[in-house]
DNA sequence: CAATGATATATAGCTTGCTATGCAAATGGG
DNA sequence: CCCATTTGCATAGCAAGCTATATATCATTG
């Protein structure tokens, strides 16, 4: 009785929750790199598998969904579209017929450094007025807080 | 010549990337939280609807809007799965025939209690091992990246 | 070697975002 | 009062998430 009267009158208040916040967040940072990467022919999620294929090229996609940590047919349907796009190139595995290696294009290589500039000005546009401390701060905190909803 | 050869070799590390993290953090809320919300009936974005809904009803969409920080676009579509779903009614505003009143159903009401007991559950779980400290400063530095890419 | 189980992708169907448009109702200036 | 602008919503069309399911290939094991 007194615990429900407790709870029904313990508003939730969006503004001191985390998780409304992170959506927020992430929404602008979205938002503001689509822009800066629109020009380029490019979208947040493709830009992201870039980064992955930049670093490593030719890897299966099961390999991109262990790095990017999307669900398998999150990924497809982004390479189906970057395929679309001319940004990659899937290849089969002569060693496995049921994996494809992926490949980036001569257009997706071109594009790896206004991309990862457009990427880098996003994060400096957030980050204006935070101290290098503030930085390295709130990236750990939101490392922590990732870790502890992946469960490791 | 040396700057772009510096650019070039100025790796982007994803690990590193505050917007890389921010989209991973907020769809590992969103994920968690609908896990939690989804025994209700409720999607996270209905969820959040709701959040203003209890708080004062009867809103009109271009409040909520606002309030959410949504396109206008995304609310409509938001609202009608709502309707759909039986938790809100739109009714038609008397003083302004371009606008409607939403209303939350009996149903939306009832689900105050265990909705935002699930998210405040949501939010402890992906921050269990910080301090008070340490959440008051998490929130405070998303509060701040906000601003700066909402601009203002 | 055949059957079983595991792995790699694909596809269907849904939610939530966004931009771009369209339209009707309200408002404000001449 | 009338026209132009503004405002409030709806719709179309797309990207990117997710879950659930299907299919084909590999691997294991009896």
């Amino acid at each position: 009785m007194l615990f429900n009267g407790y709870l029904s009158a313990m508003a939730f208040h969006k503004e001191r929750s985390a998780g409304f916040l992170a959506n927020q967040m992430a929404r602008l940072f979205a938002k503001g790199l689509h822009e800066r990467i629109r020009p380029l022919g490019l979208a947040p999620a493709q830009f992201m598998t870039l980064l992955a294929l930049w670093d490593e090229d030719g890897l299966a996609q099961s390999e991109l969904v262990q790095r990017l940590d999307v669900e398998q047919a999150t990924m497809a349907n982004t390479l189906t579209r970057m395929e679309r796009d001319g940004l990659i190139e899937r290849r089969a595995n002569p060693d496995d017929g049921r994996s494809q290696a992926i490949h980036l294009t001569p257009r997706a290589k071109a594009l790896r450094d206004p991309a990862t500039a457009a990427a880098r000005a996003q994060n400096e546009a957030a980050l204006a007025d935070f101290t290098d401390e503030e930085r390295q701060t709130f990236l750990a905190l939101m490392r922590r807080a990732i870790s502890a909803m992946h469960g490791d």
